[in-house]
DNA sequence: GACCGACGTCCGATATTTCGGACAAACGGT
DNA sequence: ACCGTTTGTCCGAAATATCGGACGTCGGTC
């Protein structure tokens, strides 16, 4: 069950291609999650290794439940409202999560910048809570789409309790390779860590998209350890009076929400 | 696959009590959310008539994939963070609730109370979004959970495109007396509607709680059908004067959601 | 109008998953 | 310390869900 590299993934493949039906549920949900666009079922069949009249019972058992929608009449599917209801049940039954929904709501709304919670998944950053702006542009979110730590301000922050050595031992190497080929330098990366720690914030600029920049805050628990950061994703062009007022409030909220203040 | 007036519902009771794991599944997650509370796995499989080896075989392949985590220590377990993923997914897929959230979170913020947003499913009201007010009593979002439409102000909007017949046909007759036993007057109820529909919003007291008020807007489609409605849900005593302020609010965010104007 | 590919359904065989029950360990009350 | 209850794992048997492939439709292309 370890995540290759590789984005797509045959279900199990034992001495047979037979499968149980929940397993090859469970590998059509995921590749629609990483599509992230409704899809054909034929199409699904074939990217999952299922067998066809399979996937078709499948998908007639999950539309009947709700957990996946037929969408515009052309075929596709996509998820369907039960994930949903699911979902908001996490959300309710996490208490830092259900905090953090209140904090995020707030600051993207009166800041009017897009506002994030993201945490660690093994050695992946991830977005949990995702709260477009007034700002209306950039309209994917990417919640739970695994990102190499590197690649974003958050993670400099979430492994802050690890020395320089665990850190490089911690992150895949081929996470330093930025989307667009360039290579984060290892040193300036621990640099940056080592900056955050005593500035209590991080920012960074034209990583993975070069007119973004991201401003980042912890969220620590009572031993000092980063569980969760805080975020603003702005325009890199973003006055510097703006960015200070802004981490400002993230540091105030990152406060709020770190348990046992 | 209706909904029968129970809430438990042992999986489907062929010849043999056998049946196929995605069906236990699709029991599992319906239990998990009509509870809305982490449950331990023998009372689950008790619950939903699933054999107790099989109900922890599952469960087991099942926290793998992040569908379910095991809470506390205690052996308890409920909904894990794939099911937010994909429920994101599900937001985000749907032209109308992608709008919808926006504004819900919107008028929570500036308001300052519980906002949500409304539709059918079948004969039932089911709440899509919530955002809850700054006034933080009343914890429990009803997320995905069905209501009788008599109980509800939103209710009154979303069965307006019917004539009075229809309307009776279409509800069940037990969905008019409240979880206190007292009986909804039919024709108060029509009457609610018929005014509702030239006042251009609803209002109820004290109905299924007795000291909330819901104010209600419709969101209706090109041919002026009802699809969806937003709301607040506020103290009774709130002033006359501020719940005028909300409906006209409410006016403003319902017909921004409007397609097609 | 014939051909080709994709879509969706149906059916029988068999590899496999579900199921029942047994068992050990942990728990908790007296 | 004793005993009844609950939790979680394991195993073999057999009921059945998965699979492969065949079939009829539909639409577009040459």
């Amino acid at each position: 069950m370890k995540s290759n590299g590789v984005a797509e993934k045959q279900v199990e493949e034992k001495s047979t291609g037979r499968a149980r039906g929940i397993d090859r549920v469970i590998a059509l949900m995921e590749h629609l999650h990483s599509r992230r666009v409704p899809t054909r079922i034929a199409d699904i069949a074939r990217d999952t290794g299922t067998p066809r009249s399979t996937m078709y019972e499948l998908v007639n058992t999950l539309v009947e439940a709700r957990w996946l929608e037929l969408r515009d009449g052309d075929g596709t599917v996509y998820f369907g409202p039960a994930m949903h209801y699911y979902g908001s049940d996490y959300l309710d039954s996490v208490d830092l999560i259900r905090k953090a929904r209140v904090e995020v709501a707030h600051i993207a709304e009166t800041v009017g910048e897009t506002a994030q919670f993201c945490t660690l998944e093994g050695d992946k950053y991830l977005v949990v809570l995702n709260e477009p702006g007034r700002r209306m542009f950039r309209i994917s979110s990417e919640i739970g789409i695994k990102v190499p730590i590197p690649w974003t301000a958050s993670g400099r922050l979430l492994v802050d309790h690890l020395s320089a050595d665990e850190i490089l031992r911690f992150i895949p190497p081929e996470d330093f390779i930025l989307p667009d080929g360039r290579r984060i330098a290892e040193d300036g990366f621990l640099e940056d860590i080592r900056r955050a720690r005593t500035q209590g914030y991080v920012r960074t600029t034209a990583l993975v998209d070069r007119f973004t920049t991201c401003l980042a805050a912890p969220v620590r628990d009572p031993a000092g350890r980063c569980i969760a950061t805080i975020c603003f994703v702005v325009p890199a062009d973003t006055t510097e009076e703006a960015q200070q007022a802004m981490i400002d409030t993230l540091k105030a909220s990152a406060e709020r929400l770190s348990p046992g203040r």
